[in-house]
DNA sequence: CTAGTTTGTTCGTAAGCTTTACTAACCAAT
DNA sequence: ATTGGTTAGTAAAGCTTACGAACAAACTAG
């Protein structure tokens, strides 16, 4: 049972939006600076007072007293003076204390098994541990869970800063699953059941609206879209660096958005043609197991399946990205399946069906986080909610 | 040459950035409560300076040090005492200078002519002016918008808030029309030309992004998507209440997306199926102008051609709607077209290719704001830019 | 050694919001 | 009429936050 020393900041930004929400106060002006100074070392490393003084605008004096709070909560250390000779007082390097508290991340996504792991600071896994989940459903769900993170824990041995779940499903801003159909989840109010249970911070949310922040994590773009290709279809978004939520709590369900306007293959959800009947793995797998390897085409008939799957995919995104004008598409999943014809098709479909002169810089691209992609997005959302860091 | 007492107020809002972007002083804390007070003021109509600290959680105290400033600017006047009698001291009614102030709007979205208005705080249009274009592009064209500004301003006898402009084509944050074909704009600083001859704020936004503040104004809608179908076909995005502009700032721009997998029209832009070539007014008319009117199946027949062009921009919005999970999406264009047989076809074709589960409470309607959404646009562009208030 | 530079701290100040306490002004009941 | 209770708005004091000025420490360059 561990706790740390803070809470969450909550954090401000100069935002566009039309309408002020609620009042703020100096010390919210504070957290924020606060966050600025963990965010700017965090991202930059070990710098003196004084550089992070220039990078953010706030002055030394400013920052000497917020590092002051961050290194007696144990955010910060002091690392000793900078070694390289130059003119003045020699600085005195600080950094965030990136050893100083490891993070649990789970992912429920899989349908055999719950994943979870030890993460540090930087977003390295550090431990895992799974358990399989012998297709319970529930509360017996929800045990399997507590469990993972319960072994997890005990691996530990320096402070948690919190727990982040990556859920399938519908989940709200409190971390309640609305609905998980595969898990029989209804209404689960998964971050308060784990947050009495751990007495640590714990943000749930739905898988590809985790996995996304991995990737916003590492390459910090402001507009982001990912696709997480698996058992089913979703996505995760990010729009002017806030994800998206939605007004039912369910942005990025987009598997069953149905393709085209000529049908397709029957979906689990009774209709022909959705996104997910067309590029789910086990629809692709099934598909390249019928083929016939021994065959002189197998290769060519084996693009062809994951060409036209890809060419789906395109056709569902285009809107999205004309819509949204958006630079960045970030593919996750089996990167056998999706790096190649595939990949190929959704680029040529993207390009073909939306206007080339508006989208010219626009991206599509495999993630580099593979399996990781969810255990990584749930440390960057305890880490982004508890520090404002990311 | 008019000046107004004040400048724009910076904004914060409690946001789920994942990065904190800047600092933050007392000073822009002060910024937004002043917008928060003047913002219900505003909304919410005449109350008590204890109304106000109520609903908005700062204290009497610090509502009344505002108030004490935006009645010296001008901008909050006292209407004298509370009528109704209740136990305690009597309430001192405060209220938005309604009357104080106006906005010029201009709307250059009509191929014939541009358009332009001299708007009140609450939205209503207090007098016209429009200048044909005759084909005008370039340096003649903004020629004519600065004529038109010029003579709205002599209309006016209060001070002017600031002039807001919806232009076609691509606009950046800065109001420089990045491109915009028709008029032959090529990154031209409309704000900054236009700020300098008139001294006095501009803002500058793409005409569909404008118009969807013209809705948002009046509904206050989180989440928000617009779709204005003219002689073009664009849409504007509200997001968690804030403007997408995108990558770009060619967000909305969906005209030019493919539709289906079946050809269709073509577009002038090259290609088959465009959402445009089913879609724009002038396609729209000419279909309906072939129809002979004295056939016996006249009315079917004109029913037809609207709910395939309705079919079609509902398979290019259903995976908007998934991706964002939007709640609520509004047509803008003459409603003698979009009412009826093609607003049914897109409700329905929305419902039918997304998920019914997820997007249950979608609704889809016409806009009430009629041909002047553009004008009332740029004012709330212009109140938000200014006070932060919409 | 001197002059210049840079770091980080101390001290005093300004701005902003809160709490506490007060006055003014009303209603209701005695 | 008087008393008690309530509400509005203000005044004073205090806390927080960030800033600027000034300074000492510690270095380089010449």
């Amino acid at each position: 049972m561990l706790t740390v020393p803070f809470g969450g900041a909550p954090i401000f930004t100069r935002s566009r939006a039309l309408r002020p929400t609620g009042k703020v106060l100096p010390e919210h002006a504070r957290s924020h600076n606060r966050a600025l100074v963990l965010q700017t070392l965090y991202t930059a490393g070990a710098r003196s007072r004084a550089d992070v003084a220039r990078e953010t605008g706030l002055t030394r004096v400013t920052v000497s007293d917020l590092v002051a709070d961050l290194i007696a909560e144990g955010l910060v250390v002091e690392l000793g003076q900078r070694e390289d000779a130059r003119p003045g007082k020699p600085a005195t390097l600080i950094d965030v204390a990136r050893d100083a508290f490891q993070i649990i991340g789970i992912d429920l996504s899989e349908h055999q098994r719950f994943l979870g792991a030890v993460v540090d600071l930087e977003g390295r896994i550090v431990s895992r541990a799974e358990v399989p989940r012998d297709d319970a459903t529930g509360e017996q769900a929800v045990a399997l869970v507590a469990d993972l993170v319960g072994s997890l824990l005990t691996t530990t041995t320096i402070p948690v800063l919190g727990i982040g779940v990556g859920s399938p499903g519908v989940v709200d801003p409190h971390g309640v699953v609305r609905s998980a159909p595969n898990l029989g989840w209804t209404d689960v109010a998964l971050q308060a059941l784990l947050a009495d249970e751990f007495d640590l911070p714990v943000h749930v949310a739905n898988d590809a609206n985790v996995a996304v922040l991995a990737e916003h994590g590492s390459t910090h773009q402001d507009d982001l879209l990912l696709v997480k290709i698996g058992h089913g279809v979703g996505a995760g978004l990010i729009i002017g660096g806030r994800p998206v939520i939605g007004g039912g709590f369910a942005a990025g369900e987009i598997g069953h958005v149905e393709v085209g306007t000529d049908g397709g293959p029957r979906c689990v959800c009774g209709r022909d043609g959705c996104l997910e009947a067309w590029l789910a793995v086990p629809r692709l797998t099934a598909q390249l197991d019928e083929l016939d390897l021994e065959a002189p085409d197998a290769a060519s008939a084996r693009d062809r399946i994951l060409a036209e799957a890809g060419r789906r995919l395109g056709i569902v995104l285009a809107p999205v990205v004309g819509a949204l004008n958006l630079s960045e598409v970030v593919l996750s999943g089996p990167a056998d399946l999706l790096d190649g014809a595939l990949h190929e098709a959704t680029v040529d479909t993207l390009r073909t069906r939306t206007m080339a002169e508006n989208n010219r810089d626009l991206r599509l691209r495999l993630t580099e986080q593979a399996q990781d992609i969810v255990l990584r997005g749930a440390a960057v959302m305890v880490l982004s909610g508890q520090l404002g860091v990311s």
